[in-house]
RNA sequence: CGGGGCGUGGCGCAGUUCGGUAGCGCGCCAGCUUUGGGAGCUGGAUGUCGGAGGUUCAAAUCCUCUCGCCCCGACCA
């Protein structure tokens, strides 16, 4: 493997590793105001790729988007005490406009729970205006203290769902259903498989009766949360007076829900699947899965390679394949070779005089390092099919790949010194048994800044002692160092 | 907010100790030769040295003030 000098490796420096990918492959660059990014083309197809995916299923499973304004009234967040308390710290507000001080300060939405529940007051009278089943997708302002580009920046962009319903049950069924829909899009679009779990209290969503989480691991062992569904309960109904008249004529309070993915989703992807060479995009999100390279040497050989190379582009592309042929001539194959592959495109072929002669053509794949990932000599007759094949194995392969080195790195531990030990020596997941209260919590992450990331909901329910208390129970928590 | 570091062509940096014509690498532009794993040569363009004030014959360099950014920690999708 030629060594690159752009790309710090992993095991040397993990976080530069993935500013550098960031930088290396354009997916984005600091902006001038600290903690905001741009967010470049080649990182906005790849979020509009994870778009697609969520808004597909979003509509598929009944909902419609809408939009709601930037600027929410700050009264209007502080009728909700749980929701004000938690959010205050990180809130921007604007106190002037147009050159006059505001009689009311307006907060820019960290997100969007009061504003919707004002307006879905008015919308809802009826229990046949139920369900009301609406998302949008939006920009939010978070005033963090430590950013990182994706996972942690001050605006972000991600979809808000916002849901009411007659019934608990009715509510409860759509937290979790939207859930399971995020579990599918991380899974098979994304590649990352995740744990479903629940938050402990400590964690949950400022405002929210459950709140529910998929979390993946990232490639140095950390957890990510990769998306949330929360059950409201009826608080911010109360708060906003989401009320209709039942069957029976009564005046009954909504049930509310809230679920998001946000651009994180994009560092998700970096961090789960990325090598030392780059990116690796899973084919169901990467804005170019083929990318073609034409090779020659003398000027006779460019007419002929490049006429296969359009041919074979044509043909791809009509199979509703992402394609892109690298025509600049001013670099070399090489240099295109490792532009593409640190750009993380599944599929390169290559075509040269020597295809030309044979009628062949050269198919080489991300997740396979080097001559091993290349298949040569594959007949032009053959490339589509051949290509299609491919991209469903890679796909197929970099959920394998992130499965496993998730299992790998997921070790069950029943004492606390273990705990500590295995943390320390190794990273990754640790599953344990878990009786604990918040103050427990609080203590395990001073002592080892690991935090509870959810009490997995597939769980054998099998009895044993929490890790830290020793009581007995049959629930357990994920541990991990978490962004 | 506490601790550390840094502001010099587009990017990354040297030069600051000890004041004396602002440099290097990458990138960029032009030309020629190249092109199956990050091409070579030749020529060229690009700077209010973060800002303000001061000391001095002379300031990137010394002094004072100021602004900003990055990293580590406390909070977080």
């Amino acid at each position: 493997m030629a060594d690159n000098n752009k790309i710090t490796p992993q095991n040397e420096d993990y976080s530069r590793w993935y500013l550098d990918v960031i930088r290396e492959a354009e997916l984005a660059e600091d902006s001038p105001v600290r903690g905001s990014m741009v967010i470049r083309p080649y990182g906005y197809a790849l979020w509009e790729a994870i778009q697609s995916g969520l808004d597909r299923r979003f509509k598929a499973t009944g909902h419609v988007n809408a939009y709601f304004p930037l600027f929410i009234p700050k009264s209007f967040l502080q009728k909700e005490t749980e929701h004000i308390e938690g959010f205050s710290p990180e809130l921007a507000v604007v106190t002037i406009g147009g050159g006059n001080t505001l009689e009311e300060p307006l907060v820019v939405r960290p997100t969007s729970e009061t504003i919707i529940g004002h307006h879905y007051a008015k919308w809802i009278q009826s229990y046949r205006d139920l369900p009301l089943l609406i998302n949008q997708w939006a920009n939010v302002v978070r005033w963090e203290m430590r950013t990182r580009p994706f996972l942690r920046t001050m605006e972000f962009l991600w979809q808000e769902g916002h849901t009411a319903h007659a019934t608990e049950k009715e509510a409860r069924e759509e937290t979790l259903r939207m859930l399971d829909v995020y579990v599918d899009f991380a899974e098979n679009d994304a590649a990352i498989p995740v744990i479903k779990g629940v938050k402990s209290d400590r964690e949950k969503f400022a405002g929210a009766v459950d709140s529910y989480t998929i979390e993946g691991m990232m490639g140095n062992g950390w957890a990510l949360q990769m998306g949330t569904s929360h059950y409201l309960g009826t608080k911010f109904a109360q708060a906003f007076n989401v009320s209709f008249l039942d069957q029976n004529n009564v005046t009954q309070l909504c049930h509310t829900t809230s679920w998001g993915i946000s651009t994180r989703m994009v560092g998700a992807v970096i961090m789960a699947h990325g090598d030392d060479r780059g990116l690796r995009l899973p084919p169901a999100l990467a804005p170019i899965q083929v990318v073609i390279v034409p090779i020659w040497r003398k000027e006779a050989e460019r007419g002929p390679v490049l006429e296969i190379a359009d041919h074979v582009h044509a043909s791809l592309r009509d199979e509703g394949m992402r394609v892109k042929v690298d025509r600049r001539d001013d670099q070399t194959p090489g240099f295109k070779f490792n532009d593409w592959e640190m750009r993380g495109v599944p599929i390169r072929i290559e075509i040269g005089p020597k295809d030309v002669q044979q009628q062949s053509a050269v198919l080489a794949r991300r997740d396979r390092p080097g001559k091993e990932g290349k298949n040569f000599g594959v007949p032009l007759a053959g490339v589509a099919q051949e290509t299609r094949t491919l991209l469903h194995s890679i796909q197929e392969n970099l959920r394998h790949q992130a499965l496993q080195k998730r299992t790998d790195n997921t070790h069950r531990v029943t004492s606390y010194t273990a705990f500590q030990d295995v943390l320390r020596e190794q990273g990754g997941f640790l599953h344990v048994h878990w009786a604990g209260t918040t103050q427990d919590e609080e203590r395990i992450q001073k002592e080892t800044k690991a935090t509870l990331r959810c009490l997995p909901m597939e769980n054998a329910k099998e009895e044993g002692q929490c890790v830290l208390t020793g009581k007995r129970t049959n629930q357990t928590a994920i541990f991990a160092r978490a962004y």
